[in-house]
DNA sequence: GTCTATAAGATGATAGAC
DNA sequence: GTCTATCATCTTATAGAC
């Protein structure tokens, strides 16, 4: 049954992987339907038979980003229940991410351009950000514990500040790298980070 | 004598000015000379006699934004001798940037779309950050000599990675604020790295 | 220096044939 | 579902009048 819709299936997936490349490279002000059409190998209309406009299709693009992103996270958890560990793999997510291409994180490049996005895009965004925040506070709050478990004072801001910091050098991080060095550089940062944190 | 001219160097300051203000919220491939001529009062030929190609216009509008940031650095030299004051103010200076409407850093927003600038403009935005990693690097030597002044090892790519992990955080605070409360976010999440930096 | 006029091509999007 | 054809608009850039 489902094979029949196999055809159609595949373009919609293969409109969504290419521009999911296109924005990390040019942004959502600088992709358009035609890069992905000779990208594909399908004309603009069939696009939009899919995706009615560009706003949609973003949208889409970045939900399916986080929602890829999130999963990962619960793989994680699955994985190991080291803190430490996790926060390794963690980094290592994002050093994958620049090694192709030397591509930035999707949200990396929206949220430079966020105060021009779409409502609906900026949401997604936010919403990845905000996921990921959630998920490095648990995970820092962990090792504090671990670390001062007999001590009182639990300052929850601080461990979302200090998820939010991460958040920041991984982001910045993958800016600079690539405009100087590349994945050597980025491993510098951020294993310098790791050293100071204590993570 | 200078006069005289001051019309038409007026035009092209405010051309330069309004420029990078549209790179900064649009970025590179978003911005366009019609965004220029409607913000100036002029017209978009107006603008070609002055600068011929988009790329040449954003060159020189880089380097104006590189050699402000420059002065600004001898500036602070010249203000104080305490090392972290310098980096308090330096610190400041990317919170003054993000206070203006939620802008970014022009280089940040650049460095998103390096790999389809054009060569002279990536020449300026990589000059950009390693004058600033080279300036902060001086700053956190001096810094690293007043702390551990008799202790022998001195590892001199060490000052130089905290440097860049320095700038990875402005830059990547600034993304990730203006997607989450804004100046506050960017405020606390420096200072936090301030305060696990001893800087 | 700044303008009007215009070029040649790209943009997001739609209508209708197959 | 995908195509061709077309739209109105926008893009960078140039020629030539004032």
């Amino acid at each position: 049954m489902e094979k029949t819709l196999s055809h159609q299936a595949n373009t919609y997936e293969q409109i969504v992987i290419v521009a999911k490349e296109l924005i990390q490279t040019y942004g959502y002000n600088g992709f358009s339907y035609a890069d992905i059409s000779v990208r594909v190998g399908i004309r603009k209309a069939t696009i939009h038979y899919h995706f009615p406009t560009k706003s949609y299709l973003t949208k889409i693009v970045v939900a399916r980003y986080r929602e890829n992103f999130s999963k990962k996270l619960r793989d994680v958890d699955r994985q190991t229940d080291d803190p430490h560990r996790k926060i390794q793999i963690y980094v290592q997510m994002y050093s994958d991410v620049l090694k192709k291409n030397d591509n930035i994180c999707l949200c990396g490049m929206l949220a430079a351009e966020f105060t021009t996005l779409p409502e609906d895009v900026r949401w997604e965004v936010q919403k990845f950000f905000s996921e990921n925040e959630e998920w490095l506070t648990k995970i820092i709050k962990s090792i504090v514990l671990l670390k001062v478990a007999d001590v009182v004072t639990l300052d929850e801001s601080c461990d979302q500040d200090e998820a939010w910091l991460l958040l920041s050098v991984l982001e910045g991080a993958m800016l600079i790298a690539r405009t100087n060095e590349g994945v050597p550089r980025f491993y510098s940062i951020t294993q310098r980070l790791l050293k100071r944190l204590d993570l």
